[in-house]
DNA sequence: GTCTATATGTTGATAGAC
DNA sequence: GTCTATCAACATATAGAC
C-alpha cells in the first residue's frame, strides 16, 4: 500500500481515459506517463507491465458498474430502474458518440488480446446482461434472457452506429425509443 | 496496373482478414506479408503505407456490399430483402462469434485514426444504414429512417455482444427475433 | 518510493542489387 | 517487378542512482 501519493490511482485514471479515448493499443505507457504526470520510469514500479495496467483499469470499471447498478437497485420497481438506467446513458451521449462505449469498444479491443485479458473485458458485458435480467425477472418476464439481450444488443449497437456516425442525437433517438419501449411493458 | 502475379490481390485478402481477426494495429506488414506469400520488401512496392493498404481493404469492403445488396436487390419485395439479408447474416454466426463483425469492428478500431481513413470506414456503416432505409421506404413505412436505425443497431449490437460471449446461439436467437420482426411488418 | 538513463525488441518504411 | 538487407523511430521493460 502507498503512504499517500495517489500516483497508482492517477495513472489508472489516465489509462482508463486514453484507452477509452485513442484505443489500448494505440496509447503507449509515455502516453499514460505524460498524461498523468507520472515520469515513464516510474509506472513500472506500480505495474510490472502493460497487462497489468490494463487489468487493473478493468477492475476499476467493473467497481464502477457494480456501484452504478446497486445505486440503481435503490430505486423501487425495476422498470423505474431500467428507465434510469437508459437516462444515465443519454447524458453520456456526447462522449459515446465521440469515442464510443468504454465497455463495447475495449471489448472488442482486448478480444483479441491473450487471457485472462479478454475475460475480464468480457466480464462487463456478463454483469450487464446479467442485471438487466434481473430486472426483467422482477417485472415477471418468462423471457427475461431474451428481453435483456435485446436490450443490450440495442444499446451496444446504437453505440456502434453513433461512434460511427459521431452522431449524439443518433444515440438520443435510439434511447428514447427504447425508453418508451421499457415503460409500455 | 500488374502484368499477372495477383500479388496485389494477395495482400489485400490477406490484410482483409487479419485485420478482421486480429485487428487493425495488431496486424504488422510482417503478419501480412508472411500470410499472403509476399516478402516483406515487396509490400512497399504495392502499397507505399499501411494507410494505403487498409483503404484499399476498406475499398473491396465496400464494394463486397454493394454487390452484395445488388443481388439482394433482384428479390421481388423488400420484405424478402431483409429477411435474405439476416439470413446471410446468420450463414456468419461462427465467424462473428469468434472475431465480431468485420465492418463494425473495423470502424471502432479506425475510428481513431486520422482521416480519410476513419471516414471510409463509417462510409461503410452508412452504405448499410441507406440501403435498410430503402427497403423500409418501399415496404411504405414512414419513419424508415427511424427503422433502419433500430435494425442496424440491433445487428451490430448482436455482434458486439455475440463476440464478447463467444457465443454464436445468441447470433442466432437474436437474428431469429429481428427476422420475425421484420415478417411480421 | 521516485526518477534518469538505457537496454531490447519490433515496427513501418527505405535503399539498392538483381 | 522482385527481393535482401537495413534504417530510424518507437514501444515495453529494466537497471540502478538518489
Amino acid at each position: 500500500m502507498p503512504k499517500t501519493s495517489g500516483k497508482r490511482e492517477k495513472l489508472v485514471d489516465s489509462a482508463g481515459k486514453l484507452f477509452h479515448q485513442v484505443g489500448f493499443n494505440q496509447t503507449s505507457l509515455a502516453d499514460i506517463a505524460e498524461d498523468s504526470g507520472v515520469p515513464l520510469g516510474n509506472v513500472h514500479y506500480y505495474f510490472k507491465t502493460k497487462a497489468e495496467l490494463i487489468l487493473e483499469v478493468l477492475n476499476h470499471r467493473s467497481e464502477r458498474l457494480k456501484s452504478w447498478y446497486e445505486e440503481l437497485n435503490e430505486l423501487p420497481s425495476p422498470k423505474e430502474r431500467l428507465v434510469a438506467m437508459i437516462d444515465d446513458t443519454l447524458t453520456l451521449r456526447h462522449k459515446l458518440a465521440k469515442y464510443g462505449c468504454p465497455v463495447g469498444s475495449l471489448c472488442q479491443e482486448l478480444d483479441k488480446e491473450r487471457e485472462p485479458i479478454s475475460k475480464k473485458a468480457d466480464g462487463l458485458i456478463k454483469m450487464q446482461l446479467k442485471w438487466i435480467s434481473e430486472q426483467f425477472v422482477e417485472l415477471g418476464k418468462k423471457n427475461a434472457e431474451e428481453l435483456s439481450l435485446q436490450l443490450i444488443a440495442s444499446l451496444h449497437g446504437t453505440a456502434v452506429v453513433g461512434n460511427a456516425l459521431k452522431s449524439p442525437k443518433i444515440i438520443e433517438e435510439e434511447l428514447g425509443r427504447l425508453k418508451s419501449w421499457v415503460k409500455a411493458m
